[in-house]
DNA sequence: CGGATCGTTGACAGGTATCAATGCTGGTGG
DNA sequence: CCACCAGCATTGATACCTGTCAACGATCCG
């Protein structure tokens, strides 16, 4: 954790209460009594770009959940290279591997600026012995790990090159409602697809050149119609 | 589930308590008084070869324990492709999504004749209300899911195809103990690693002649010092 | 402005999919 | 018991795709 900015920090649950993105967190299920048995202070933290959140180095005391951004996780080979595992949004959580007391299973690097609450594992521990409201939330969010992994494997490894840079360019743009998403490297794009850099620019260049893709910065649209 | 075999059905937990496999599974923290708690029947059946577990389609009432044989958890794609997302084994669970009471997420289907015990889910919600002791497996056991799916995605979804099925021969023989191990068909390696059957049957004919595999029926055997 | 990093493109060798034909084997019925 | 069949495995030929090595362009930032 190399330059980690903090935002917030606070005793009680009364900012999670009101959070932004509840809904999609992992204590959207909380009741108003359940955010007093929070008695370690969850924080707020600005990851800038490239910064790791966490290694696998890492004893794994928190979970995080992602409030902005995106964060990507990495898996290094012996040989020195590596693979991009998953990629995690608004509102997933990571490091729940965490909960098991484990060290934890990636590198979990910030893709842009991104935003985490870092929530201690024995806030989710007391929560889980008081309250019955917290288990299910977890077992869903588990579960999304699973379907994550698997739509991961079945969409953006199979078929050639060039379907799976289709595939991922429409992930992406699930990420964001705004029209436009972060477009990562062409190195990010190969470790995400298990191609090489230059495979991947040909095709992103060749997709820009049909029209299939535009690019401003590190912002991208797409042309739904013309996949 | 077209001509499952039923071996036993019980109604305590008797039998699950002296379960040869206990330490592998779900329920080896519990305790003698939690397996009182067990009042539904906890079945154990065989599935044969090519037999389907569950399917996608089925409505997720049961979360099942491998006790021998092995598992293929398989995703169809839209085109009719399909792809193999995870293998299971004896110790594994299949199904845990059925927690969250949705549907399956994948066609089971048995490799081999597999012996599994099915447990209602009401059994597993019944136990986490009423004891601590089923809580850390359950965590633990998602966190195998996670942790599978990424070697997966790393060993056998990274290199030239030689590796893969290299990669491939070397986890299926951590399957097992006894020196062989079941070689799954040309098609099914094929819908392991993304590559074609005819490129499987290349490359397994090719070990074969090189003296790294020895096959008998459908069991195998290799040679690690020349991996 | 200069350097560093990232992206693009070319040439070529090697790997893989595809289409097609042929061998192999276990199981079935005569 | 044997012949036959269906499904699986193997192999060949070829076109296409991708990795590799290399050079050059674009962009950002100090």
């Amino acid at each position: 954790m190399k330059s980690i900015t903090i935002k917030q920090a606070w005793d009680g649950g009364e900012k999670c209460l009101h959070c932004s993105i509840r809904n999609l967190a992992l204590f959207s299920d909380l009741q108003q009594d359940d955010f007093n048995l929070l008695h370690q202070p969850i924080n707020e933290y600005m990851i800038p770009v490239g910064d790791e959140l966490y290694t696998e180095k890492d004893k794994a005391h928190f979970v995080f959940t992602i409030r902005s951004g995106m964060i990507k996780l990495v898996h290094y080979l012996e040989n020195g290279n590596y693979r991009i595992v998953r990629l995690l949004r608004p509102g997933d959580l990571a490091g729940i591997e965490a909960l098991n007391g484990s060290r934890y299973l990636h590198h979990a690097i910030a893709l842009q600026n991104t935003d985490v609450c870092r929530i201690p594992v024995e806030v989710i521990e007391q929560l889980n012995s008081n309250t019955p409201h917290l288990y299910k939330q977890l077992t869903a969010s588990w579960q999304k790990v699973q379907s994550d992994a698997d739509v991961w494997l079945v969409e953006l490894t199979v078929g050639n090159s060039r379907q799976r840079v289709a595939n991922l360019l429409l992930y992406l743009d699930d990420f964001s409602e705004e029209g436009s998403f972060y477009l990562p490297t062409r190195e990010d794009i190969g470790a995400l697809l298990g191609i090489t850099t230059e495979t991947a620019s040909r095709i992103i260049a060749e997709f820009k050149r049909l029209g299939f893709l535009q690019v401003e910065r590190q912002m991208a649209k797409i042309d739904k119609s013309k996949f």
